[in-house]
DNA sequence: TCAGTAAATAAACACTGTAAAGTACTTGAA
DNA sequence: TTCAAGTACTTTACAGTGTTTATTTACTGA
C-alpha cells in the first residue's frame, strides 16, 4: 500500500522534527530547562502529541543521544586506521574530549546523569557495543590490547579492561570538569586544549614501556587533528 | 538579653534540623527527587517555613555542601604532614575518591552540576581557598609545587597549576564515572578501589622523574589508608 | 458507504518551587 | 500596662512541570 508507506514516512518525519526541535533547545538551554510544551510549541503541536512518538521526556533525549553518539562512534572508529596503538589512543582521547566540549548537553546526559533505573540496552546496541568498528569504547579496548601485546604498555599497569577504563576515566575527567566548571570563576580551569594535551600525555607516559615513549613523542609533535 | 540569645539559638537549631533532614533525603534519593514539602514534612513544618532560613532550594543544598565539604578539606589537609609530596598526592587522591563515593549526592552537586549563574563566592571562602591548611585543592597544589621543586616531577610535564589540574581531572574522572555508572549494566565498571589505585598509579608514573619512582612504590606497598 | 484505527487535541491530575497575605507571639518603648 | 514593631510560621495561591484520560478528527481497508 502506497498510502501506508506515506503515513509511515510522515510519522518518521514528525519524529525527526521533534528530535531536531528538542536538540536545538536542549543544546541552547539544557535538558531540565526545556519543557515538553516548549518543544511542542516549536513544531506547532501540543505537548501530549509527543507521547505518540516517545515514551516520555527521558526517552526523547535518550533517542537523541543514541543518534548523535552514533556520530561520535563513527568518527572515533575511523582512527582504527592509525597503526601505532599508542598514538591511536592519544588521538582517540583528543577526539573524545573535543566532542564532549562541543556537545556538552549530550555529553552530560550520556555520561554525567544517572539512569532513572536499570535500563537494559537493546540487543542491537549490545552487539555493536563490542565491535571495534562500530563502538568507540571497543576501539579503545582494541588499541589497549594491541599496545599490551606489542610491549608498548607495561604489563603490570593492568589488563586490557582496566587500562581502558583508566584512560576513559582520565579523559572523562577532563571533559566533565570542563563542562561543569569552564565558566566558574572559583576554579580558573586551564584551557581545555592544554588540559587535553597534558592529561593524555601524562597518562600515556604512565602506561608505556621504554619502547612506547617514541609513540608519544610522535603524537605530541604531530599537529592537532 | 537572655531571651534574644535563646531565640537566636532556637533559630540555629531549626536551621540545623532542616539541613539534617535535607541531607538525609538528598543522600537517599538525590537533590531533584526531593521536594521542599517533603523536607518540611520530615521536621513537621510547612514548606514556606524553609524560606525563612534559606533563600531557596539551591541555597539549602549549597549550605549543606559548604558544611560537609569543610569536613573533606579538614580531612585532606591532615595529609600535609606526609613529607614525601608524591606519596602525599597519592594519598590525597585516594581520600578524595573515597569521599566522593561515600557522599555521591554532595559530590554530584559540588562538582557535576553547573552553577545556576555566575555565583561569586564569599570573601571568607576565597581566603580559605588558597590556604593549603584549609583547602584540599590548595594542599594538592602545594604538594605539586614541592614535587617539582624537589625534582620528583618532570619539569616538562607542566607548571604547578597545570599538573594540579591534570591530577584533579583524573581522580575526578574516576569518582564521577563511578557515581554515574556504578550500577549501569551497559558499562561494567571495575571496582572503584581498583580504578582508584590504577589511575593514581598511572598518572603519578606519568609525572615522576626517575628519582620519584621510589615514592610510588612506597605508596603502593603501603596498606590502604 | 461504513467500521476500525491511528494521531492529535483539550482538559485535567498530581506534582513542583515559590510569593503574598494573614496570624500568632515576642520584644522594646511610651 | 498598653501599644507598635518585628519575627516566625501557616494558609492560600500562582504559574509551571511531566503525564494521563477522554474526545475529536482524519484517514484507511473492506
Amino acid at each position: 500500500m502506497a498510502s501506508t508507506d506515506r503515513r509511515l514516512r510522515e510519522r518518521e518525519e514528525l519524529q525527526t522534527r521533534i528530535l531536531d526541535a528538542a536538540r536545538d533547545l536542549f543544546v541552547k538551554e539544557g535538558y531540565e530547562a526545556v519543557s515538553l510544551r516548549r518543544i511542542a510549541e516549536a513544531i506547532e503541536y501540543t505537548a501530549p502529541a509527543i507521547y505518540t512518538h516517545f515514551k516520555d521526556k527521558a526517552d526523547l533525549l535518550r533517542t537523541l543521544c543514541r543518534r548523535d553518539f552514533g556520530a561520535l562512534s563513527n568518527h572515533l572508529v575511523t582512527l582504527n586506521q592509525v597503526d601505532d596503538p599508542v598514538r591511536r589512543i592519544g588521538l582517540l582521547g583528543r577526539a573524545y574530549i573535543r566532542f564532549a566540549v562541543e556537545h556538552p548537553h549530550h555529553y552530560r546526559f550520556m555520561f554525567m546523569t544517572p539512569l532513572p533505573s536499570e535500563v537494559e540496552p537493546e540487543p542491537d546496541d549490545v552487539a555493536a557495543m563490542h565491535d571495534p568498528d562500530q563502538d568507540g569504547y571497543a576501539a579503545l579496548r582494541l588499541a589497549c590490547r594491541q599496545a599490551l601485546e606489542r610491549g608498548l604498555f607495561r604489563k603490570d599497569a593492568g589488563d586490557e579492561e582496566t587500562v581502558s577504563q583508566v584512560l576513559w576515566a582520565c579523559v572523562h575527567g577532563v571533559a566533565s570538569l570542563q563542562i561543569t566548571h569552564a565558566h566558574d570563576p572559583c576554579v580558573a580551569l586551564r584551557p581545555v586544549e592544554e588540559m587535553s594535551r597534558s592529561t593524555i600525555g601524562v597518562t600515556l607516559r604512565g602506561l608505556v614501556t621504554a619502547r612506547g615513549v617514541r609513540s608519544i613523542e610522535e603524537l605530541e609533535s604531530g599537529e592537532a587533528s
